[in-house]
RNA sequence: GGCCCGUUGGUCAAGUGGUUAAGACACCGCCCUUUCACGGCGGUAACAUGGGUUCGAGUCCCGUACGGGUCACCA
């Protein structure tokens, strides 16, 4: 390969801007490990002004997943998180699909070769060893004379390309979360960089593709970690400067497990379907692992990019919990705009609320202080279309000083005062009750907490009694009542 | 098993040699209140462990335990 190849591929490489790029294999799933890495890469370009970037990582040929890619356009734009470059958008630097850049990584690992840092190796397919007890054992094509190489190759045998790691001495690396990871060489393989497919391994592409696209700051799972220092050996042989890494450990479902599709924990995509929304989403996965500093936890997807620094990212592993991510949603609900959440929360009332002339808006307005996920909604709304069949033991309500008796009371005196009220608002409803009782001589509870049972027949309501009758409308409330009139008759 | 990494309340975490060891979730109690929720106030609860270094250690060093990662022609 002549030098024009490797020259006009280096013109190409943007240089003084910082560049982040987020490299998934297409696999359908998007955990919310991924979306993290995803989080923290974007931000960190956005926060220095710089480009974030897109590449598929697809070189494994037996674990395609038709669609996998949408699944990624999809999230990341859904969670806000526009990229600058990418297989959709083209750049600078295309092409940013690893199988559409086949061509590339060959002529680089026969550089090595060249400059004596890789080898080819014409050996069997290895079979996976006991790790335990194993002694590494130096590959028998690392020494073989170069006229025995040039005939294996005229031959056409199918070969691979491993990277020659010196036998002796310590190879440092150099991590922003980690700080310097030493390992002695002789514990580093002699990894593969070629495929028998000719297609390169994820860490031969991932180095060459990094460096070739600009890339300034690397983040991955700490997965990774372990394999880093054969980075260095790579960049050295090359004569590349050496990225900045960024490691993060993983998300567990548990203090032994990651997150996994296998042991049903939620995707991205689940949870927006078990009705979290997207910001609180984001918002919460940021605080998994990296913290601001300060008291502050709600930050909108702009104030994440503005806010983050390296340097709150944490060493350990976080363990998800729904729980926190529950109150987050919670939180973005309350203080959503009424309109919007009325929006948002219209289908999951329309899911249970069937009756056209119940306000969907209205009661949205209800829901919206008292709402943690989408999903609870339709829960909380049975006994809007029709009451419910219910026990008169309900009407017995200690605190409200209310039982059977002063309830069937409190309702025969309520329903002609509701009849004759002019005009079905909350502010005269609400003014009818309280005279009321204040005519009766009793505390409003004790009127009121009856009546809210016979409207609803539901110990636990979205809203108070005033409401309810509102929404329900003059007539239903009266029919109700007279229902529970029966009831305690 | 070798090598690498980690360990502050149940969970997320602040903390970079001197603090009564923050804050949030969850939990509990009280208040507000026409139920529930919201909101307000308060409470229970942590530096894995043993040695050093130091006047002084959650913070530095070493060992131990526990946990995670890695040892693929997968990423």
């Amino acid at each position: 390969m002549d030098e024009k190849f490797f020259d006009d591929l280096e013109a190409r490489i943007p240089t003084r801007e910082v560049r982040t790029r987020f490299a998934p294999s297409p696999t359908g799933y998007m955990h919310v490990g991924n979306l993290r890495t995803a989080l923290y890469t974007w931000c960190i370009a956005r926060h220095n002004g710089g480009k974030f970037i897109l590449r598929i990582e697809d070189t494994d040929q037996n674990r395609l997943v038709e669609g996998a890619v949408d699944v990624i356009y999809r999230t990341l734009t859904d969670c806000g998180l526009d990229w600058d470059e990418g297989p959709d958008k083209g750049g600078p630097v295309g092409p940013y699909v690893q199988t559409e850049r086949r061509g590339l990584y060959l002529p680089f690992a026969q550089r090595l070769v060249q400059r004596g840092h890789a080898y080819y190796c014409f050996c069997d397919k290895t079979e996976g060893e006991d790790p335990e007890g194993f002694e590494r054992t130096a590959d028998p094509c690392r020494d073989l004379p170069e006229e025995e190489v040039r005939r294996c190759l005229a031959a056409g045998m199918p070969y691979v390309i491993r990277q020659r790691i010196p036998a002796e001495g310590t190879t440092t690396f150099h991590d922003e979360i980690f700080g310097d990871v030493t390992a002695p060489n002789k514990d580093l393989d002699d990894q593969v960089l070629i495929k028998r497919d000719g297609l390169p391994t994820y860490n031969f592409a991932n180095v060459i593709d990094d460096h070739l696209m600009g890339i300034t700051h690397v983040v991955r799972g700490s997965e990774y970690l372990a394999s880093a220092p054969k980075y260095n050996l790579l960049y050295e042989g090359f004569g590349w400067k050496v990225p900045k890494y960024v490691h993060c450990s993983p998300v567990m479902r548990d203090a032994h497990n990651k997150m996994s599709k296998r042991h049903g924990d939620p995707s991205y995509e689940d949870l927006v379907e078990k009705g979290y929304l997207r910001a609180a989403i984001v918002n919460y996965v940021a605080l998994l692992g990296w913290a601001p500093g300060g008291e502050r936890e709600i930050y909108s997807i702009r104030e994440l990019a503005e806010a983050f620094d390296l340097a709150g990212i944490s060493k350990s592993q976080a363990i998800f919990d729904i729980e926190k991510l529950t109150y987050f949603n919670a939180e973005y609900i309350r203080a959503m705009d009424p309109a919007d959440f009325a929006r948002a929360a219209e289908p999951y009332i329309r899911q249970r609320v069937k009756n056209p002339s119940i306000d969907p808006a209205a009661v949205a307005a209800l829901l919206q202080q008292r709402t943690e996920v989408l999903t609870d909604i339709p829960g909380k709304l049975g006994f809007f279309d029709a009451l419910p069949d219910y026990d008169a033991e309900l009407y017995v309500h200690k605190k409200s000083k209310s039982d059977r008796e002063s309830a069937l009371q409190m309702l025969q005196a309520a329903l002609p005062v509701l009849q004759a009220l002019p005009v079905w608002d909350d502010e005269h409803i609400h003014g009818a009750m309280v005279s009321l009782a204040e005519s009766l001589g009793v505390k409003n509870a004790k009127l009121l907490w009856p009546v809210r049972i016979a409207v609803t027949g539901t110990a636990v309501t979205p809203g108070g009694a005033v409401e309810i009758c509102r929404i329900l409308g003059r007539e239903e409330t009266l029919r109700r009542m007279a229902d529970g009139i029966g009831r305690l008759s």
